[in-house]
DNA sequence: GTCTATAATCCGATAGAC
DNA sequence: GTCTATCGGATTATAGAC
């Protein structure tokens, strides 16, 4: 029910979407979804729970490799590779982040932590590659990934974000090589 | 009005918004509203249009400056100095157009000719400093604007944006001297 | 726990007085 | 043109049968 709820909060955004939305896209009678959320709020703040056990697993499984420019590339080419969803829907955290920033809830606060998990993550990959300036290498490559997902978004276009992919992936490797 | 409805749009988002808000923003009576807008998507699409209006105030602006380099780096200047407003509410065009891309109206498609129209301009300003991957440099210069907002928005930094801002100008520096 | 029916509220839109 | 009052529909949330 909550992987149907972020889903559906991507796909409409959060205020648009409403519960009996949610109730149809996980198949249970809407009566059932106030049953394990009280308020739509519990709900939303449910969905960022689960963006951020998304990222843990994702930065688990990239540790695995043992290069950290290669991690960077692999995160990059995992962006890429959801090119069509971005095109369509924009980033999955981003929008999510970008929209709960509107409303009176504290969850802009639990965006922000997840956001910063990411920031962090990649900022200890660039400090393992020896640079003294990774955050704000960090920052410069969650920014445009970012960016890149807003613009694809806005003009429709995946083959944008398969560039700028490239360039990025590029850029890493010019970091990890100087 | 419409400059109202611009404003409360991008505090609130156009979704949370109510027409209510606009009429009490504006000082207007609710029924007023009706009489100009007859619908709250009409309301929307005079404020994309606002937007338009101001970028295209905007380029002139700049255009006086004798050199490109100068263009693209006060552009950037004055990104910067709405850092406070972008902490708090994101990029006023940026966060339209994402959430836009959720509606069912046709108005995507009316930010994204926006969204372009400051690309190509970007484009330009590339051509002039007689670099002919100039579009790409410019996807890369509004990508990295857009992205900095989303993290600034989030993570509530105003100093984001001010570091970020300074990398981009280097590197715009860079570009024109090479 | 699951589901239906419905209460309570909010909002877009309209009617019509001035 | 300006403003008030209100309708109709949608949505959050609840009550209560099974």
């Amino acid at each position: 029910m909550v992987e149907a709820a972020v889903q559906v909060f991507h796909q409409q955004g959060v205020e648009k979407t409403t519960l009996a939305d949610i109730a149809r896209a996980a198949d249970v009678p809407l009566g059932n979804v106030y049953y394990y959320f009280k308020t739509k709020d519990q709900l939303v703040e449910a969905a960022v729970e689960a963006h951020c056990d998304q990222l843990t697993r994702l930065t688990a499984r990239l540790e695995q490799l043992p290069d950290p420019a290669a991690r960077l590339k692999t995160l990059i080419a995992g962006w890429v590779e959801e090119r069509e969803t971005a095109a369509r829907f924009g980033c999955p955290f981003g929008t999510l982040a970008t929209e709960l920033d509107k409303r009176d809830d504290g969850l802009d606060l639990a965006a922000a932590q997840v956001m910063r998990a990411l920031i962090d993550w990649v900022e200890g990959q660039f400090t393992e590659l020896g640079r003294p300036d990774a955050h704000a290498l960090a920052i410069e490559l969650v920014a445009a990934y970012q960016g890149m997902s807003v613009l694809t978004n806005t003009l429709r276009d995946p083959g944008l974000m398969a560039a700028q992919g490239e360039r990025l992936q590029a850029w890493v490797d010019g970091l990890a090589r100087p």
